[in-house]
DNA sequence: ACAAAAGTGTTGCTACTACACCCATGA
DNA sequence: TCATGGGTGTAGTAGCAACACTTTTGT
């Protein structure tokens, strides 16, 4: 192979919360190298992708059927001899999305695909143990900078979903009257005529976010607890 | 060309300042594409590099003459069409440095080197004026949550060489009162028993960085101004 | 004595932390 | 009536923004 020509994948921590559990992506390999080993889903960038942010989606969905979800670009990988078969060069990106809105699929090039909570995976191929531990750090970040946590959430949720997440994410319990104060006076949340129906104690209100006030913010971060 | 195989180039915007301004490091491109035209320096990610960083490292050395400065890796460009030669992706890279410690030598395959100020840039090859605002955008943050700054500043320096440095990545100026009480509280300056000498006025008390002090801080955001 | 930059303090305000109990609902 | 989370307030503190003048030095 000629030194200026190497192999390109671009590979997706896909990040979802499970009941407080912040909970990650994985395929289980097939094939060699590391076969059966569970591995990111992602693939080699195609020459008729428009860009990696399209060839990360479009392998997203070939591999675990999930798509149309946030994906942001997150770091390149390419050390020597991170891939038995040769110099690799790894576009990681990091996606946010619910679970129950997808129904998983493998693609025939792998023998399963399933959720695992970040804190207890399984060995991973490559070094992509390394790639989701460097995502979860972004993602700590992210959170409370950006409105990323309502990526994790429906639409419409109560204020205990959103801390839920938080916690998930930030792996410790925050204050709860203080958490409500802070989220509620960003005014990024519509507070919604309804309630949640689904407990056998008392209902909660629904809230919505709102975009268009979150761009109205100063841009110092939003959301620190 | 196999789909599976693509060129990859690590290039890197190299900042520093100048009296006040904020200047980028560019090279002036000797052959085709883009003949004559300014671009970042870089080149082909080698066989032999052990990892992105050295490659990057390697290729401004050659280029420019710059080495053994601060490097991080910023964002990875892929979109088709960026490169005319085929499909290319350039994993991008950001440079914090003090001209006066390098004489810049252009490689033999360009026909120049320089300091650009990066609000007067020429007009630049492929998709360089897009990388290079993303490059100080991302400076831009790094400076406030991190030690970035003193990068560009010698290791003994006044408050106000630190001052300009802010105010030539903010784009701004800053209150130089406060910024002088936030910078002492934080506690990562030691005070030295130095004064600056090339005045032809009051000569300024002389500083260093202590990085230590530094990683004893909380991670919150340190140098908001 | 002048030019130039060095250096300094206060006040008002906002926003954070820490902390514990009553409320509403469905079963 | 009980279990469960829903929902609320205060006091103390820390840190920020805004603001202008005096000091030191070399010439």
């Amino acid at each position: 192979m000629s030194s200026d020509l190497v192999r390109v994948t671009v590979d997706t921590v896909a990040f979802a919360t499970q009941q407080g559990v912040l909970e990650v992506l994985l395929v289980k390999r097939k094939y060699d190298p590391f076969k059966s080993a569970w591995a990111l889903p992602g693939g080699f960038l195609d020459d008729h992708d428009f860009s990696l942010d399209e060839a990360a989606a479009r392998e997203l969905v070939e591999e675990t059927n999930v798509g149309n979800v946030y994906l942001e670009q997150l770091y390149t990988f390419g050390d020597k001899g991170r891939d038995p078969r040769g110099r690799t060069v790894t576009v990681a990106y990091l996606a946010l999305l619910r679970q129950e809105e997808f129904e998983l699929k493998a693609s025939s090039d792998a023998s399963g695909v399933a959720w695992w909570p970040v804190n207890d995976l399984p060995t991973l191929a490559f070094d992509h143990a390394e790639i989701v531990s460097y995502a979860h750090k972004r993602l700590k970040y992210k959170i409370e900078y950006s409105p990323a946590a309502f990526n994790l959430i429906p639409a419409k949720f109560t204020l205990r979903d959103l801390q839920l997440v938080y916690e998930a994410v930030l792996g410790r319990a925050v204050d709860n009257r203080n958490f409500r104060k802070k989220f509620l006076n960003t005014g990024v949340l519509q507070e919604l005529d309804e309630t949640s129906q689904e407990t056998s104690f008392r209902p909660a209100r629904l809230y919505a976010f709102s975009e268009e006030d979150f761009d109205r913010l100063p841009d110092k971060p939003a959301f620190v607890f």
